[in-house]
DNA sequence: CGCCGGTTTGAGTCCATTCAAGAGGAGTGG
DNA sequence: CCACTCCTCTTGAATGGACTCAAACCGGCG
């Protein structure tokens, strides 16, 4: 079932673009890449450890996370996806899964064969550059990460997060850095802190008693960018965000 | 400087293929990578935050980290590297490095210019994947290091980490996996696993009262490689290592 | 209306930290 | 060869940030 509609795959081109200039013709041809449509219920697995798949899910829009479990059951969050993020390139390239991909909300997808990837990647090589930039990238959110959860105390590392998600979220053209959708339980949050969910809660009533947020439903409102991103230590240089969207803050 | 050595980057070529088979033309096109050889000496920086390089550092000897330290002066170390590892692509391919790498004993290193990796693994798309893949299983081994720093108590995470050195250096042929060097001090093991200099050292004690592990200067001997991969929760299956070298352990 | 998943709050506990002081070892210089 | 220094390791005691246990509250939904 190749591609009909030309832009499904935009927000695929526009991430890959951000790191890595694509002719016209690369940037077709990564539009044309043969792909299905899929739609994933909330809660449902894309990727789960030891599976080995054999294409590419590229998120069209909702949320999903990467995570592991511990043998005793504790799990770890490690990222957070949303529009434009190919999930489980990581999973596919590899011999077989070693994380979990889950998603948090509904979420539509276009399905890639892995191996049409890797065959436009050796035809055009921009391409491959483009997608092991990509890569790099998510390695440097990931160690932040780690820094986040190894060497910060509670209230800094819940200040440092929500402030990722806000560039990270305007950067792909949702909300805005300063209010915007979030759609996760606080167990969740708390698994991706390495918190506890009763923690979390406290975390969040104390920052939002200081007011440097608001957190209503399953959305965050920021009352105070800088001092937030103080507050959490925040220095967006990691996310490697395009040079034009790094002006704007900070 | 071009190679006149033949084998002078045979420890990156080995690297390599372990996830992609490299035709000998490809082969010889990465050991022919133009290269100076360099040496560092302990405890210099190869790569600091907010550098731009333009080179890529192979290590040939000794042993390096990478690690980042929060505003307040913490400090979290995200990964040890050795024999084959290039240690700053993700700093070189990127606008500017967002981390630093240090080493931790003298290191022997061939630098190579970043264009000509790029430009390698645009001739030669088989040598681009094979890099990607590298890229990929980095990503793997932040991931477990936030997982055990995350959700993994002081023992279960010293356990862990010891595991996952023994076979990470059995695997570029240093040392048994039972018995190798590891030239970190109680603080830098501190500060790898996101703990107190203070707490290592009870920790590494009590799995030393235990007779789990020997550790005499910079060096660290495993008693019952079985009952440490329980301890520490190790499943060596996010390394990636080659397939014959999973069959041996576990 | 009553269930159910998620949130909120309190009280007590514990793992890891902080503070502090001493011991061991390697290297330097007199 | 011995002092002296610096760095790392070791151990004890007290503290504290985050955890556990537990109960109540809340809003959405069948």
């Amino acid at each position: 079932m190749p591609a009909k509609n030309p832009p499904v795959l935009a927000p695929l081109l526009k991430k890959l673009r951000t790191w890595w200039p694509l002719s016209d013709e690369d940037s077709e041809a990564v539009l044309a890449l043969p792909h299905k449509l899929r739609e994933y219920r909330p809660h449902e697995y894309i990727v789960r450890e030891g599976d080995r798949t054999h294409q590419c899910c590229v998120m069209l829009s909702g949320y999903s996370y990467r995570h592991k479990m511990t043998g005793t059951g504790a799990r770890q969050i490690f990222s957070i996806h949303m529009k434009g993020d190919a999930v489980d390139l990581e999973n596919s390239l590899l011999r077989e899964a070693d994380h979990n991909v889950q998603t948090l909300t509904k979420v539509e997808a276009a399905m890639i064969p892995i191996a049409d990837i890797e065959a436009l990647a050796h035809e055009r090589p921009h391409v491959g550059s483009a997608f092991w930039r990509a890569t790099l990238i998510d390695g440097a959110i990931y160690r932040e990460w780690t820094l986040n959860v190894g060497r910060r105390d509670a209230r800094t590392r819940m200040a440092h997060m929500l402030c990722e998600f806000a560039l990270r979220l305007e950067d792909v053209g949702l909300g805005e850095s300063t209010d915007y959708e979030l759609p996760m339980t606080q167990e969740q949050l708390a698994d991706a802190l390495g918190l506890t969910p009763v923690h979390v809660n406290r975390t969040l009533r104390a920052l939002q008693a200081e007011g440097l947020i608001e957190r209503t439903q399953r959305a965050v409102k920021i009352g105070g960018w800088d001092k937030l991103a103080e507050v959490g230590d925040f220095d967006p240089a990691y996310l490697h965000l395009k040079p034009d969207a790094m002006g704007m803050r900070v």
